[in-house]
Parts: C-alpha cells; sequence; structure tokens
DNA sequence: GAGGAAGTTTACGTTAACGTAAAGCAAAAA
DNA sequence: TTTTTGCTTTACGTTAACGTAAACTTCCTC
C-alpha cells in the first residue's frame, strides 16, 4: 500500500476533505498545521493531511480548535517532559475520556428518544394509510 | 417517586444545571424554553426542566441550539402534519441517527488514539523511574 | 419607608471560526 | 506577450452563544 503522495497543494487538501482555503491557513494560524514552503507557497506533508483529518473528526466531537491543538501537543510531547509533565499529561488524557465516557451516553440518550420519534412518526404514517384503506 | 416540584424559579434552574440566567432567557429568545408568567416573573414547568437537560445534553453533543429547537420541533409536531410532513421528518430522523453514527466512529478512534497517548505517557513515566532506581 | 434580594428589559461587548473582498506575485497556457 | 490560474497576504465582515452593564419593578425585611 504505497503512500498516495508525498505532498499535497493546498487546493487539493481543501478539495479532498471538503474545505475552504482559508479554513487551512486558518489552522495553520491556530497552529495546528505546519506546512513547509517552497517559496511562498505551502507544502503539505502526509503528516499534514493526517493532520486534517483528525481536526476535522475533533470537530465532529464538538471540539474548539484549542482543544485540538492542545490534544496534539500531547500527542507530540508526551515523550519528553519532566515526571511533573507527564502526571499533567496523564491527567488531560483522562478528563478527555471522561468526556468521551459522557458523549457515548449522551448519543445513548439521544438514540432512544430518536427511536421513540420514529416510532410515533411510522405510527402516524400507518394511521394515514388505514384511513387511505377505508376510503377506497 | 413523587415529582420534586412542580415549578422553578429562573435561578433555581440556573444553579441546578450551573448555567447563568442570561443562557436561560437566551434559549427561550432562540424559542427552546417557553415559561409561563405570573406578572413579569418566568415560571418554568416540570416540562421545561426537562427540555434544559435535552439542551444541555445536546449542546455536549455540538449539536447548535438552532439544531436542536428543530429536533424538539420534531418531537413536538410529530403526530400531525401530512404524509410529506411525516416523510420529511422521517428523513430528518434518518439524517441525525447517521451523525450519531459517525460521532460513535470519531469517538471510537480517539479513544484509541488516548489509549496510545497514555500508554507513551506510561511508558516514560516507568523509565523514568528506573532510572531513579539505577541512582539510588 | 429605606434598603436589599431577585426578577425584568434593553442594549452594547466579546470570542470562535471562519467568509469575503482587495490587491498582488508567479508560473503556465494561449 | 498577454492572460489565465493558483497561490499569497491583509483586513474588514459575520454568526452563534452568550457576557456584562445599566436602569427599572416588586417584594421582603429591618
Amino acid at each position: 500500500m504505497a503512500p498516495k503522495q508525498n505532498s499535497y497543494s493546498i487546493s487539493e487538501l481543501a478539495s479532498e476533505f471538503d474545505v475552504t482555503t482559508r479554513s487551512i491557513r486558518f489552522y495553520e494560524d491556530q497552529g495546528l498545521l505546519h506546512p513547509t514552503r517552497r517559496g511562498q507557497t505551502r507544502i503539505y506533508s502526509r503528516q499534514d493531511r493526517v493532520r486534517m483529518k483528525l481536526i476535522l473528526r475533533g470537530k465532529r466531537l464538538g471540539f474548539s480548535l484549542a482543544e485540538i491543538r492542545d490534544l496534539f501537543s500531547l500527542w507530540d510531547e508526551t515523550p519528553s517532559g519532566s515526571q511533573k509533565q507527564l502526571n499533567l499529561l496523564m491527567e488531560i488524557i483522562h478528563q478527555k475520556r471522561a468526556e468521551l465516557d459522557q458523549q457515548l451516553k449522551d448519543i445513548a440518550m439521544v438514540q432512544l428518544e430518536l427511536d421513540n420519534a420514529e416510532r410515533r412518526c411510522r405510527d402516524a404514517l400507518d394511521e394515514l394509510r388505514t384511513q387511505k384503506q377505508k376510503a377506497s
């Protein structure tokens, strides 16, 4: 499974992930991406492409760009740091895990509500159909 | 299990859910809550209290207030409506369900990444400890 | 009856995450 | 060579979801 490409232009990334170039530059501005440059123009590595995926995933989970950036640096800087620093990271990791667990619960609840709504909806449709039946 | 209360003041709700009264009034402004009034002051029913729970749950899932409001009207107006309307509702329900499924996948991925980060973090800590061991 | 405490409306301020327009460079195509 | 295409920076505009302050009732308490 050879890697498709080694580098990407900004518009390649934009169209692949269906976001604007404005957004991509904004993510860089916020410290989420660090493309290299050929002259003035940005060159994105495969690593940057992976980051784009992660950014969008984080957004779908309702994380702010700042939180996502923090998760990135958490990921990048894990191996180094003092013991204090490492313990802090463990803290943050557990914190994030707790958030995700809460989200799982929330999703389960909303799914139940959707089940309920769908059932009511289906019943109403059945009702309409049986009325039509009678009328025929 | 008798219901605790039949009605709530705005500050009761605010402190229970740990939000500001400003937010609660804002949710009303956006059509998410419909408290009755005694004179000028708002009276919140148990139903309103349930809605507060749902609002916060929706927010934790990254939904906008507009989306939450749409889900509410979806819930409220399901039994009525024409066949066209009902089919549209089914559409929306399936759409939301798809979003939740995507979120579940996203959560699973992020959890894996957290596992990974935690492992690396733990390894680094172990490394520090064994170094200390040697030094003693 | 003077002063809180809790509620209200009105309205301007703020932050995040971009949108959008203007003006310019640089390489490739016509 | 002109023109188009793609990229760049700069900068002001916009929306959502409130924060915050001002000025005002109403009720309770001292």
